[in-house]
DNA sequence: TTATCTGGCTTGTTGGAACAAGTTGCTTCG
DNA sequence: CGAAGCAACTTGTTCCAACAAGCCAGATAA
């Protein structure tokens, strides 16, 4: 099967990208250079667009796409948790960025996927902690955690929104320290709304982090799911043998 | 800024996509059920594709994707891997799955990312074990290993490729027993040829997984780098406190 | 009955054109 | 000198048209 034009262009302007910053020629200039038309050129560059090679904007000329990723440290972090504070804004700040967090709580009925981690009925009212992390200035990741009843029930303390990024030590002040975690990675395409809320680039997965927290009886409590721009950190996790 | 009349086709198809694996209407009815011409439908549609909620192939109809991801223990894995055979393999035929190897041994000069990984100079000529893993017969993971001059020097082990999926226990045997891991978890999107090499739907973006390893004295006996097709793998991880 | 073929469906590729809208730098005016 | 404004770029959106190529089912032929 031959190659077509449009995948032969995409071929050559990938193969002569520049460094990360320089910028592309114009779609006229790439017509005039390859032959093709301009849809067909504007094809192979939002082919590239979509591999997350290159940045488009109205107005302003293709860009080779640059990216840093933060690291977040997965096993300390949570450890970590169990005690001081934000464990995360340590993290980043030990790579010198700034970090910032919104925080909003409300009470949910359990969706389905949370009611099968957290071993309750779907639909319980459950406690919701949503947090907007911010690494300067740029939206990073939306965490979200959930909380059982039995947790979260006469305790006072899970209501006051001044106590950020402090769950698991949250958890630990109530009586629920955690001993023991399950997380889950996987990555796919961001919504609209994922992409928007994340002001994501075109061609930016989305890497997902689940967690559950379990209490030194084994019972779950807490559930969190992170959301993040996955050209924007990078997770590790340190293990012994 | 109003909504162009592409992002409002797709958003229309998009809300009125049915169960996965059911078909959507063909380019010709959505022009006349929404008014707009074939090139704003087929710019919606592939808007649609590149967020990975829907398949398409010359001449049958578009469907709405569906995907089934198989879990990957990490933590387990490794702990296992030191010992015993291929662990992955295990993994998979737990789930229900049908799991094969394809491996190829070659010596090359380290790159600079494996050798600041293994901490050797770049270009020192070191081993590298490239495999190929399938799930029932689809492509699902590039798993690069290197290991460095000392640990692979005389040991005639390393250069049997019928020794499958045994890395840990290879390194096991010649008394470099893995005692520490470092792992990074971070998603891109493919290059052409890994797209082509895993057989991946467009939109889907590859998981990849870093992993070194170090021996009871710190020194970095193995560097793996593990490419995933996202929609087909999930990756996790048991920590205890 | 079975195998083949073909016509009509589907999506894929490529061309053309016109106008909209954001950016940038130069020129001009106060 | 500084600011406003304009001209000339850039990419974005939307239409139209024609043909290529893959798929499938029903009709036809062995």
């Amino acid at each position: 099967m031959p190659e077509t034009l449009q995948e032969r262009v995409a071929r050559l302007i990938r193969d002569s990208l520049g460094e990360p910053g320089s910028a592309l020629p114009s779609e006229a200039e790439l017509v005039d250079r390859y032959g093709a038309s301009r849809n067909t050129v504007r094809a192979a560059l939002a082919a590239l667009e979509a591999e997350g090679l290159i940045t488009s904007s109205q107005g302003r000329t293709r860009r080779v796409r640059q990216i840093h990723r933060w690291e977040w440290k997965m096993a300390e972090w949570e450890r970590a948790h169990n005690n001081d504070g934000d464990a995360w804004a340590n993290t980043i700040k030990a790579q010198g960025g700034i970090p910032k967090n919104d925080l909003s709580i409300l009470t949910i009925q359990a969706p389905a996927e949370v009611a099968k981690a957290l071993q309750i009925p779907e639909g319980t009212p459950i406690q919701a902690r949503n947090r907007l992390r911010w690494v300067n200035d740029e939206p990073h990741q939306l965490s979200d955690s959930y909380f059982p009843p039995f947790v979260t029930d006469g305790n006072e303390l899970f209501w006051n929104p001044s106590d950020l990024g402090v769950q698991g030590g949250l958890l630990a002040a109530t009586g629920h320290k955690q001993a023991r975690w399950h997380d889950t990675l996987t990555a796919r395409m961001p919504s609209t709304e994922e992409s928007q809320r994340l002001m994501m680039a075109p061609g930016t997965p989305l890497l997902v982090h689940t967690r559950v927290g379990y209490d030194a009886e084994g019972r779950p409590v807490r559930y969190m799911v992170t959301r993040m721009a996955a050209d924007r950190v990078e997770v590790s996790y340190d293990l012994d043998a």
